[in-house]
DNA sequence: CGGATTTGACCCGCGC
DNA sequence: GCGCGGGTCAAATCCG
């Protein structure tokens, strides 16, 4: 518990250190960008400053009609144009122009552009930014981006949805939302229908959904979100809005895109049945551990910006050696696919220990414990057996893993989860998310964020079971209270999930604390 | 009777 | 300008 709070205390302080950056940058590019660029420029050379001193030592002096935009942090762009610039240097003998301006791209597998990309340049900001400027990129110059974010640039408006493929026999997936069907279309290439739905817990919500049954395979259904709730989510409807609110993050900020890509990952640890969600999990394995997005990936289909998170792949829980970098980034890095990773699971190393120390023990030591089968009518109805070390795709867990006591345990993979650095950036992300959201939708909605007194919560997975007198107990009564939500009633707890609570507001701290 | 669903009409953006 | 397709509206219908 000791090693909890410091790694807590620990997160908290990098936390504030993160937001402390974050507006520290805010401030002084706003200080300085509006009142004179060159000067900022001469004092601080960009990248592409510094290319261009490289490169053209004797830049011509440039009319300001001329000047065309100036890509900060996005360092294979840059250098891509800047390849273009030479070459039309070289052919023509003249610079067309110099760039200005924060584009928001995705390059795949460019390490420079996903490390360097800051707050600044998220999504939502770009596309003010894109609004607030006269400039109108040249065709020639949009030729040269990426497909996405050639859309992303010409749709500043859109709003990013966020797509769940999921296996489901029912008419749409219980999501814990109430929603109010108020249209049915025919789409193209799709003999199913396409639903949509609005959110019906508040008049205001924004929110709508459409679904559609995959026309390749009926089983297959495609929930498509667009929106954030602005009212109190039901415990219900919490992991599917938490999921879908950190993919909308994790889309925006493009703190996702590592260099180990970015994959999806809901990592709704679930001791029931994925609380509001109600498709169908055939795979055994994946039913007492934590929930996994396998494959999804970041589009851009109907022009807007989409994440899609596939529930349908059987093999749901990453594997033992699991690298994201080398699978489904690699896979997918022919196309304009883009993995996210919301699971601190991109290294091998991290995934192991997170793996071993809290998927797996959970149901090994209290089989140990108990000797009772594992068989909670909360759980889905995995059960291990506990004679057999964990066996994860033919990867045994480690011994010295296996005999850690179940606190020990809790420690190790708090431990390796904070030391993650894609959750610390996850977590910053969907916090500075939440409150970025809560915070928009109170300027919008005039304080709606006050009104409900939100408060975040991370919460750590709870597997609920019986020990040896067949009285129901539950880990996350062994948790510190501190992490324990007052929602005694949740039956799901996502790995990392946010759930809004009416007492009384905390200071961001307190809250990243939380 | 009121809320939810259905369904044809309409609007709008986009490509040609 | 026109057609196409996605998305929404709203009157009609259904249902508990």
């Amino acid at each position: 518990m000791d090693a909890v709070r410091e790694d807590n205390e620990r997160l908290k302080l990098t936390l504030s250190q993160i937001l402390k950056d974050y507006h520290s940058l805010k401030m002084h590019f706003h200080g300085t960008a509006p009142r004179d660029a060159p000067t900022l420029q001469k004092n601080r050379p960009t990248q592409t400053e510094c290319y261009q001193q490289a490169s053209l030592p004797d830049l011509p002096m440039v009319e300001e009609s001329d000047l065309v935009s100036l890509s900060l942090g996005r360092f294979s762009s840059v250098v891509e144009k800047r390849n273009n610039n030479e070459k039309k240097h070289e052919d023509h003998g003249k610079l067309d122009g110099l760039e200005l301006g924060l584009d928001c791209k995705f390059h795949l597998g460019s390490t420079e552009v996903m490390k360097n990309q800051s707050p600044e340049h998220s999504f939502d900001e770009s596309k003010e930014d894109e609004q607030n400027c006269t400039f109108t990129p040249s065709k020639s110059l949009k030729n040269e981006r990426s497909g996405d974010d050639e859309i992303l640039q010409q749709n500043p408006l859109k709003k990013p949805r966020v797509s769940i493929r999921a296996t489901c026999d029912t008419q749409t997936m219980n999501d814990g939302c109430q929603w109010r069907k108020y249209g049915q279309k025919i789409a193209k290439g799709n003999p199913c229908p396409r639903a949509y739905y609005r959110c019906t817990a508040s008049s205001s919500c924004p929110v709508r959904k459409q679904v559609q049954r995959c026309a390749r395979d009926m089983s297959v259904l495609i929930t498509t979100y667009e929106g954030t709730h602005n009212h109190p989510l039901s415990v219900t409807a919490t992991p599917v809005a938490s999921a879908t609110s950190a993919a909308v993050a994790m889309l925006k900020s493009g703190s996702s895109t590592s260099q180990q890509g970015i994959e999806v990952s809901a990592t709704s640890s679930t001791s029931t049945n994925l609380t509001g969600f109600n498709f169908n999990l055939t795979n055994n394995l994946t039913r007492s551990r934590p929930f996994y997005f396998p494959r999804a990936s970041i589009s851009t289909s109907q022009s807007h910006p989409t994440v899609v998170l596939d529930l349908t792949t059987p093999n749901i829980i990453p594997p033992h050696n699991y690298k994201p970098s080398s699978t489904l980034f690699s896979a997918m890095s022919s196309s304009s696919s883009t993995c996210l990773n919301f699971s601190s699971t991109p290294s091998s190393s991290s995934l192991d220990s997170i793996a071993s120390s809290l998927y797996v023990p959970w149901n090994t030591e209290f089989h140990r414990r108990s000797g009772a089968p594992f068989n909670n009518k909360n759980h889905v109805g995995a059960s291990y057996n506990t004679s057999q070390p964990y066996i994860h795709n033919n990867v045994q867990t480690p011994p010295e893993v296996q005999n850690m006591h179940v606190t020990d345990k809790i420690a190790a993979a708090t431990k390796a989860i904070a030391r993650d650095p894609t959750f610390q950036s996850a977590l910053a992300a969907a916090i500075t998310s939440f409150i970025g959201n809560s915070g928009g939708n109170a300027q919008e909605n005039h304080g709606s964020a006050e009104n409900f007194g939100q408060n975040f919560h991370l919460y750590f997975p709870q597997q609920s079971t019986r020990d040896g007198n067949g009285c129901a107990t539950s880990y996350a009564n062994k948790l510190p209270q501190p992490l324990i939500s007052h929602q005694k009633n949740l039956k799901s707890f996502p790995i990392l999930s946010f759930s809004r609570s009416n007492s009384t507001p905390m200071s961001l701290g307190e809250e990243s604390e939380k």
